[in-house]
RNA sequence: GGUCUCAUCGUCUAACGGUUAGGACACCAGGUUUUCAUCCUGGCAAUCGGAGUUCGAUUCUCCGUGAGAUCACCA
């Protein structure tokens, strides 16, 4: 097998959502499934739209996500750098030869004179095309104009990894912007340049990339470079409506659903799953499946809309796949503050018994607090259950005392547990839904909780008492 | 307007040209000695339209329709 060379090339223009990451993602995939190598390379080329702390917050994201590069502005390597801002006397050098080549050319119009151009083709209806107006003597490049790429027009036909057999006319190949007048190359130019120096095998980019890619074919033409296998990845979709997510449109920042108490590897599956499937029934899949099975002929080729339901979903499957040294390891920041005192053995425990029922790691604090607190008695609880609404003050505090009788003799393991509640049904002659739900509700005051012996057990007979006490109390 | 791309349940998707069009999320109903969740069982729900090719099209071709992208000294 090749060894496959991918790169994650983003600007820093700010905090990364689901959509870049996924482009990034699919790049690690195929290049960790043949032992090759990612890298990630910073494109910042335009100093007007940088965003200050982009870079930092670029590599956190991938790092939360489990996403790693082999090369990269801070950790190095041979093909560096890999920041192109310091890589202008290697554009430059690269455009000079285009001119030399004559396939180059300084642009000597203003932007007000290109906009008569425009407007004056949009009043005769025709399109645009700034080589209908190649300069007869264009003046020597000296960097300080932008520099044209002298194309040649032709249709193309080519394999798209993704999309299958692509085609243009020779429409859709003009004079592009080669360098600009400030010193910078634009995208079209260096990415190409960079990709060739860096040994990239495989370009993956978004959907909106597909219409310049003939304007490409054309460049490495002129520069005779084989092209990268080119793949074009579908967009994710807004949660709504029909525009592509993009972060004007409300797209979270990924390490918003770090906080939030998504698992790294939930949103791993999720994003990877948005578009591609293995063919099988398979749902949920490890980082180290994905490895293995992910191929980009399966990706799909129309949008797929980002379903947050699916998400949570996700992750409470994953959530439900970690052991309980891992999930402890994964919730430090979730507990509530009353659990700050607690003993690892007992948040383990609590942590065996909520684990089901987790669909973030945010729904912790609200699903363990009465382990670590004391809950005050609230009856309008009882008075709002159906079966216990029946009951009168009498008979509640007379079940709670038998409750309590038993559960004093009790050896208070959940199995011991389970039998004195057992045993207590029998004496009381009462139904599960009413005793239980009433010992429930004393020592938890919660409108749910895991189920009541391993409850009891969890919390200990010292607490027990102290609860079912204070409730026949308050009765 | 030019160029280009896409199209299966509400959503994510499966289906060498031959399946009662499958699965998952969501939703609804039932089950697992209380509750919530997990888990299990069942239900609801789709091939954009029209021609053509074929014994037979979700699948291939064409024409529509719809949606999207792009036509920058942004990437």
């Amino acid at each position: 097998m090749t060894t496959i060379r991918t790169r994650f090339a983003p600007s820093p223009t700010g905090f990364m959502h689901v959509g870049g990451v996924r482009t990034a993602l699919f790049a690690w995939l195929i290049a960790q499934q043949s032992n090759g190598t990612f890298l990630l390379r910073i494109e910042d080329t335009d100093k007007v739209r940088e965003v200050e702390g982009s870079i930092q917050q670029i590599e956190q994201s991938l790092r939360w996500l489990g996403i790693d590069w082999k090369e990269g502005i801070d950790v190095g390597g041979e093909h560096g750098p890999y920041l192109q801002s310091e890589r202008l006397n290697i554009y430059r050098q690269w455009a000079q030869k285009l001119v030399d080549q004559g396939r180059a050319y300084a642009d000597p119009y203003t932007k007000e004179e290109l906009e008569v151009f425009r407007e004056n083709a949009k009043a005769s209806k025709q399109p645009f095309l700034y080589r209908n107006h190649r300069p007869e003597q264009p003046p020597v490049w000296d960097g300080t104009q932008s520099l044209r790429f002298k194309s040649d027009p032709k249709a193309y036909k080519w394999q798209d990894a993704v999309m299958g057999e692509l085609s243009t006319g020779p429409e859709a190949i003009d004079d592009f912007v080669l360098m600009k007048s400030d010193g910078y190359p634009t995208y079209n130019f260096c990415h190409i340049i960079d990709d060739m120096l860096m040994g990239i095998t495989h370009v993956l980019r978004s959907q909106e990339f597909i219409s310049s890619t003939p304007k490409f074919l054309n460049l490495y033409d002129a520069l005779e470079i084989t092209p990268p296998v080119l793949a074009t990845l579908p967009y994710v979709m807004a949660i709504d409506g029909k525009k592509k997510l993009g972060k004007r449109d409300g797209a979270k920042d990924i390490l918003d659903y770090g906080k939030e108490g998504y698992l790294p590897e939930a949103m791993m599956n999720f994003l990877a799953t948005l578009g591609w499937n293995d063919g099988t029934e398979q749902e949920v899949f490890t980082t180290t499946e994905l490895i293995e099975k992910f191929s980009l002929d399966r990706v799909q080729k129309s949008p797929a809309r980002f379903d947050e339901q699916r998400l949570l979903w996700l992750n409470g499957q994953h959530i439900r796949l970690l052991s309980l040294d891992a999930l402890y390891e994964r919730v430090v920041d979730f507990w509530p503050e009353s659990a700050s005192t607690s003993t690892k053995e007992h948040k383990i425990a609590v942590l065996s018994l909520v684990q089901d029922r987790l669909k973030t790691l945010a729904d912790l604090s609200v699903a363990s607090s009465y382990f670590f607190e004391t809950p005050t008695p609230n009856w309008s609880m009882a008075d709002d259950n159906k079966q216990l609404r029946k009951l009168d003050q009498e008979e509640r505090k007379n079940l709670l005392s038998q409750a309590l009788t038993a559960l004093e003799q009790s050896d208070f393991d959940a199995s011991s547990v389970q039998d004195t509640l057992n045993q207590l049904l029998e004496t009381t002659g009462q139904k599960p839904g009413i005793l239980f739900s009433l010992v429930r509700l004393a020592v938890s005051w919660a409108p749910f909780s895991p189920a009541l012996h391993d409850t009891i057990a969890t919390l200990g007979k010292d607490e027990t008492v102290t609860r079912i006490s204070a409730a026949i109390e308050t009765a």
